[in-house]
DNA sequence: CGGTGGGTTGAGGTATTTCAAGGCTCGTGG
DNA sequence: CCACGAGCCTTGAAATACCTCAACCCACCG
């Protein structure tokens, strides 16, 4: 299930997408890849890396003692994660399906962040727009319905990640719960209940790739 | 109830807590009171202050559209609030009792961060501990009980403003609650129990003086 | 003194969870 | 090639945590 962890493969230096100021930096350090459910990193370790998304999708998430569980966000191709302000990571990472990332060494950024006002800029802006979607985040788990919340994940996925219509969601309904404050069976019945509306669609035998037929009928549950 | 908030009063510079490196430049204005009750901003309004709290406390929320509330953070005396990167404010702000203020422009202090790297990395670092705060806050809304909510919310503000063991709540039950994200009354109800198991006194004739009486008894509720 | 703004508590309602069963797909191994 | 189990999803029925509605209390204040 766990692929080597710990060994980080060197390697020359490579873009890291909005941080594409940093081209030339010996901070970038090589792609790497993690099987469908591997741990990328856990929660309370040392925040030695930053990463990248090139291809597949992470979740991370908090975990209560009992095993409850809080997913704060998906993070999909060309997304950066695991960017600390502190010395360890406050979440867990994990593969959703097999996954390729790019990473750079943290310290390495930081550093160069103390020197050029662009870096800084961007380290600035990430985090903020991190802390905008926890503030939207907080609204909903805090006050919103079940097909509300439904309704507010079907959009934001469409927005990141629909190609040619179809909405290929790599996550199970478990992950989806998990991330909307639900549980797996209320994800199902919301989706039901909007597929019955005729407000999406399933394609194929899988239910994980869904059409939006009326993007306007979610808006208006997206309080 | 509302005070002329139009008028920002100009002043000579000072001292803006964390932000201290910024004594000598002219960002900074003097003092402003308002009223309890009274909205310091409101969501969506174009951001060109930042705020320090002096003295009182203060309430940032977002509303939907059917009037549920989402308070995200409470701010205390010494605390920064109103700190965005992008041009609006995406909370409304008002003052929980009478309370004074000091602020100073956005757009004076993002110049400056251009230069100064001390300030630059407060500015990140602020806006990290503002993440941060968020983050825990979505597992506490998503995954915690009515119980674990008020007690997490008892140690967060023990931690913030008990003075001489006393927490003087400067906030109503329906404040807490829609932090919380429950109601009044389910606030009222886990307070109760919390007094009935001796794990808090209300002090006074007023339920806004609380002593902790077991703090382990709560933290073992703060899972 | 009456009204208003908190706060508490009870009774009943309900949205969501919990528990349970069943279906479908897919990979694996006999 | 088919049987089988695992993983994932849906759906129903029952349980429950929390919400809603309502009554009441107390302090404060014009």
């Amino acid at each position: 299930m766990f692929v080597n962890l710990n060994v980080k493969p060197a390697g020359r230096p490579r873009f890291l997408g909005e941080l594409s100021s940093l081209t030339q930096c010996e901070a970038l350090l090589s792609e790497f890849k993690y099987n469908r459910g591997a741990e990328i990193f856990g929660e309370a370790e040392p925040a030695d890396f930053v990463y990248q998304v090139i291809e597949g999708a992470v979740r991370s998430y908090k975990l209560l003692s009992d095993g409850r569980r809080q997913i704060n966000a998906f993070h999909l191709a060309g997304d950066i994660f695991g960017l600390e302000n502190g010395e360890t990571y406050r979440f867990t990472a994990e593969a959703i399906v097999d996954t390729t990332v790019r990473l750079a060494r943290r310290v390495s950024l930081a550093h160069i962040a103390e020197t050029d006002t662009m870096v800084a800029r961007h380290l600035l802006n990430m985090t903020a727009s991190n802390l905008q979607h926890a503030e939207n985040h907080m609204l909903l788990l805090g006050r919103k319905t079940s097909l509300e919340r439904v309704a507010a994940f079907l959009l934001e996925m469409d927005r990141r990640l629909t190609a040619a219509g179809i909405m290929a969601l790599p996550m199970c309904r478990r992950d989806i719960a998990d991330y909307l404050g639900l549980t797996l069976e209320t994800v199902s019945r919301a989706l039901s209940i909007l597929h019955a509306k005729g407000i999406l669609g399933f394609l194929g035998q899988t239910q994980r790739q869904i059409v939006l037929l009326d993007r306007s009928g979610l808006a208006e549950l997206d309080i």
